[in-house]
DNA sequence: TACGCTAGTTAGTATTCACTTACTAGCTAA
DNA sequence: TTAGCTAGTAAGTGAATACTAACTAGCGTA
């Protein structure tokens, strides 16, 4: 959409551009098409999920007949794999991945805790119906639902395990769980803007900064080690 | 099913017993076909969703035709709500809540938390189709998905942000946001459990009570005040 | 100008879906 | 015996669904 078609034509001469004003193109270049009945699927599935939506829908909304839907994509089930793939292309978590892995090496509790947080409310809201797609997936149990886990919630799992496993060891953080702990700081985030958008609870709404700086103070609190004398109870369970 | 159905006779005379060995019993009173049908039914919309099973199959599984579902459904959505309805009649949280209350009333934060932790942990894994097909409802956006949140959620997030701000005004707790505070604690099992049964992730297992105790310790030192300096910043945002 | 390619159309098809109609077996009781 | 009720069935119905077949308009180019 944003990219220019490589064709250069704009309109053909024969109709003339007033007489439908503002419909859109009629005629788009196959690579253009196919990506915004990827987009307009993604929209429409995160929604209703896989079997709640039907390709008639789909090539209305594109302003197309269905057939189109079919020539780009041999199944409905093409269509929606083909959603993740796209996905997978555009995203670009290396500059994310970069910064955690530098604030991990200074040590910096708080800038860690908050960073991370902030990551996972900002790619909640800004692309939420990627994340209900990905949330009906699981539900639904595609081959994505295990992919879902894998790319945005696994990897975070892991890298944030180690770091807390490794700030225990080194005497900082008490003696946690770094598998339970490093779910419970994803859990915080996650599961907040989740609400926000599926039920507009709006009772805790904010920046993703404050929101994330709140997080991080609870959760840096809870796993830190004390300068007093520890009330809690000796050796938490480890269950692993 | 456990209950013995009003009419005490077995077999017809015309059929002999031994010919369907371990058939179900070819007639049933209403109100037992009724609730087997829910029972059914619940389970199935848990796995595909609302619009992902077929009337046919559910009756294939009751083992009866299809007509029996609209004998006791008007349609397959009064089913879908006859789930809920039923739901609503068997649970009986009243134990629960009367615990904490008491707990809250003695001001025993760690019980309170442990009890409320292990509350959602068993919860969800006692009855994890319900909360599938909860989690369905949410993301189909059914009105069944507003009491979901109601029901589930809601009602503790208030009586929780409550406690919070009042162990706030106390002194005991740091000047932590109650909603914010409230959501975390909820978040920390709930998504826990979901992963744990919707991904299969058995990186963290183990009983509720050690799950909920690894949380509860987690969270309290999260929130409590410290005895020492504090070294975090002092007013951390205030977002409600 | 004719050719070939691509993006598009219309009008299907077989199947599946929620739901209905018309009927029956078996029980109870007047 | 017969009438009425309830739990059940077989066999549909019209609409919707994923997907296809056959065709066409428009455009670049040899």
């Amino acid at each position: 959409m944003t990219n220019a078609p490589p064709t250069v034509s704009t309109a053909s001469p024969t109709v003339s551009t007033a007489s439908r004003p503002a419909a859109a193109p009629r005629r788009m270049s196959g690579e253009d098409r196919r990506r915004q009945i990827v987009r307009i699927a993604m929209r429409r599935f995160s929604e209703k999920g896989f079997s709640g939506v039907t390709t008639k829908e789909i090539a209305a909304e594109a302003g197309v007949s269905e057939a189109i839907i079919f020539r780009h994509f041999a199944t409905k089930h093409d269509l929606y794999a083909a959603i993740l793939d796209q996905k997978m292309k555009d995203a670009d978590a290396a500059a994310f991945w970069a910064r955690m892995r530098q604030l991990a090496a200074r040590r910096d509790d708080r800038q860690f805790f908050e960073a991370i947080m902030q990551h996972i409310i900002e790619r909640h809201r800004a692309d939420y119906s990627f994340q209900r797609l990905l949330f009906f997936s699981a539900l639904e149990g595609h081959e994505l639902s295990e992919m879902f886990f894998r790319l945005y919630a696994r990897d975070i799992f892991d890298f944030l395990g180690d770091y807390i496993e490794t700030r225990v060891r080194e005497g900082a953080f008490r003696e946690v769980n770094p598998q339970v702990a490093a779910r419970s700081l994803f859990a915080m985030p996650f599961l907040q803007t989740m609400f926000e958008q599926l039920h507009g609870d709006q009772t805790v709404t904010g920046s993703p900064e404050a929101l994330a700086g709140d997080y991080a103070a609870i959760f840096l609190d809870g796993v830190r080690r004390r300068a007093t004398a520890p009330t809690t109870r000796p050796s938490p369970a480890r269950t692993s």
